[in-house]
DNA sequence: GTCTATAGTGGGATAGAC
DNA sequence: GTCTATCCCACTATAGAC
């Protein structure tokens, strides 16, 4: 059992550097597949075991990939946030810098999407191993609704950033099987969803829908217990 | 490329269904990925290379597993509609009955899971090949809307039962992902959820909340195209 | 702690003879 | 339609160099 997993010394934290940049250089040209940890060792002049010495598992890989995403969606969100006021254009802006952020990596993502989808696997975006990243997610999300001019209940607004986070993860479930060319498809689902949501959302100040909106979230509350 | 998948005579039919009931079984006793292709064969008694002319891969064993809780659940329900006529516990025994059904393979489920997850793949419940078993069972949705008391605008009532089968799937998608014991958290989710449902549906006839609701089915009109 | 080289194992999938 | 033999590749094991 050599478990390092997180390298001690610079020289360490180089190797696997090189090791995870020709992961995504070769899962990119080529896809997951087709990709073999003897080829990646290769192009990142390693021998096999080493690479094995540094990353657990093929799978772990897709990882880094998440990782990257994250910060490029961040800095992308940044942007949008920084100009625009409405809780729409807001929300509209973020989710479609995500999609511009991923858009290289469509038919990449179809394919290791499966490891994600397996509740046990550290790669599901519910696992704990992924908590860091699905904190920094919903993080961007927090920022839509409290830079914003949006009004609702007080108990709406604290649980709304986590509920645009799951609509976000349906977004994505929906893009990887969005097969229209540039995933217009999905542009569209963003658009109107969020114009859906913005009107939701709103709706909740009239006292018939408010109920039904506070059940919601109860049971939301519930069910994140 | 032999590709006969669907056998020409009484013995290939027989073979084949031997190849099936042995990786069922084994796959319930085992789970998916402990059971190898070599087991299976051997256990139905015929050579490795004879079961692949049979089936494509070991994934494509699944869609069996699928086939049998599809009859299953639609027994199930079958008694539930026969005995209830309100629109709120039609559903919830539909949906209820589904986890019945499902209960005793929920860890061969999540082991397996990923397989369905991948949208290229055949096991995907959005595939071509997965029509007949969504269909079957968005015909228990409609069954559900259709026999019941449930009063709402003909274009919601049109497209609610696929509507109900979507959300379904989310249900799956909780279910694979609750630890707790039973999956009571998904019970609780089934039943909350059917209730929220049944309140919604009956706010679209508000004149406020029925302009959303008819954009959301809009919406959903649009991506189904 | 980092890395190489080499030799395995196990299991999904295929080729080609019969 | 059925077999045997083989391929391929993720992954492991080990022994040792720096």
């Amino acid at each position: 059992m050599p478990e390092p997993a997180s390298p001690k010394s610079a020289r360490g934290e180089q190797t696997r550097a090189a090791i995870v940049t020709a992961a995504l250089e070769l899962f990119r040209e080529r896809g997951y597949e087709k990709t073999t940890m003897r080829a990646i060792a290769d192009s990142a002049g390693v021998s096999l075991g080493n690479a094995y010495y540094y990353v657990a598992s093929k799978e772990h890989l897709i990882q880094a990939f998440y990782d990257r995403m994250q910060v490029e969606h961040e800095a992308q969100a940044a942007i949008v946030l920084a100009d625009e006021t409405t809780f729409l254009r807001r929300l509209a802006g973020v989710q479609e810098a995500f999609f511009d952020v991923a858009a290289p990596y469509h038919e990449f993502a179809g394919k290791f999407f499966k490891n994600a989808a397996e509740p046990a696997s550290p790669l599901s975006p519910f696992s704990p191993e992924s908590e860091p990243a699905r904190e920094a997610s919903i993080a961007i999300f927090r920022q839509v609704v409290v830079g914003s001019d949006l009004k609702a209940p007080a108990a709406i607004l604290i649980e709304l950033p986590e509920l645009l986070w799951l609509m976000h993860m349906g977004y994505v479930l929906f893009w990887v099987h969005d097969t229209s060319d540039g995933q217009r498809r999905t542009r569209l689902l963003v658009q109107r969803g969020g114009a859906l949501v913005d009107r939701l959302v709103r709706l909740t100040r009239l006292p018939g829908v408010r109920g039904v909106a506070e059940d919601v979230m109860g049971l939301v509350r519930t069910l994140k217990a």
